[in-house]
DNA sequence: CGAATGATATACT
DNA sequence: GTATATCATTCGA
C-alpha cells in the first residue's frame, strides 16, 4: 500500500528517515515504473540543522517545497550534475525533510540501467544519492511532486525490519556543516 | 586524488 | 541586471 500522507506529517523526522528504511521508492514516468527498496536515508531537521538549505529558516525560491506540508518531493540539482530527492515531512513552516541516499533496484530494471548507462545491475547502480535519483528518472521539474499522487509515491510492502538490520551513523558529504554533521541522522540497512 | 558542471544565492553595478 | 562563489556528488586516473 502507498504510505498516507499521515506517515510524512509526523514530528520526528529522525524517526521518519528510520523508518523509510525497507519502504519501497516507485516512480511512473511516460508509463514506465521503476521501484526500489530504500536501504539508505538521511534525517535534515530544518532551522536548527547547519547542514540542512533550511538552516535558520532561510527560505528561498529553491528551499520554497520544505516549508509545504509534508509529503511532497524536494529535489534540488547538487554540483551542476547530481539530482538529489528529499522526502519533505512535518507540518507547513517546518522545513524537515528525509534525503534518500541508496536502494535496491526491484522492477524496472531495464529502464533504470538505460538510465544510468549500464549493460547490466551492478552495485552502483543505485548507490549514492545522486546516481538512485537518475536511475528512477528524478529530475528537478519533479519538485513539489504529491507523494501520495501518481508519479512519484513509497509503498509499504510490509518488509520486516530488525532492529539489528538498521544502523544509525554520522552523515557524509556535509562537513561544511561543523559539528551538525557529525549528528547520527544516517540510516542505512544492512543486507 | 582531482576535475566536471550548472543552478542558485549573494553581492555588487 | 550582471558577476562570482558555492555546493546534501560522482567518475575516472
Amino acid at each position: 500500500m502507498t504510505l498516507p500522507q499521515s506517515f510524512y506529517l509526523r514530528e520526528d523526522v529522525v524517526q521518519i528517515g528510520r523508518d523509510l528504511l525497507g519502504k519501497v521508492l516507485c516512480t511512473n514516468f511516460g508509463g514506465q515504473v521503476t521501484t526500489a527498496t530504500i536501504t539508505e536515508t538521511e534525517a535534515y531537521a530544518g532551522v536548527d540543522d547547519k547542514a540542512s538549505h533550511a538552516f535558520g529558516n532561510r527560505r528561498t525560491k529553491r528551499t520554497e517545497p520544505m516549508f509545504a506540508l509534508g509529503g511532497i518531493a524536494y529535489v534540488y540539482l547538487c554540483y551542476g550534475i547530481h539530482h538529489l530527492f528529499n522526502v519533505v515531512t512535518n507540518d507547513a513552516e517546518v522545513p524537515h525533510a528525509v534525503l534518500i541516499r541508496a536502494a535496491m533496484a526491484l522492477e524496472g530494471l531495464d529502464a533504470m540501467l538505460y538510465r544510468r548507462s549500464k549493460a547490466e545491475e551492478d552495485d552502483t547502480l543505485l548507490a549514492g544519492p545522486g546516481s538512485l535519483a537518475q536511475a528512477l528518472g528524478i529530475h528537478t521539474n519533479h519538485t513539489g511532486t504529491s507523494l501520495t499522487g501518481t508519479r512519484i509515491w513509497i509503498e509499504d510492502r510490509k518488509t520486516k525490519i530488525k532492529a539489528s538490520q538498521i544502523s544509525a551513523g554520522p552523515r557524509v558529504g556535509v562537513d561544511y556543516a561543523g559539528e551538525d554533521a557529525a549528528r547520527p541522522y544516517r540510516f542505512r540497512l544492512q543486507i
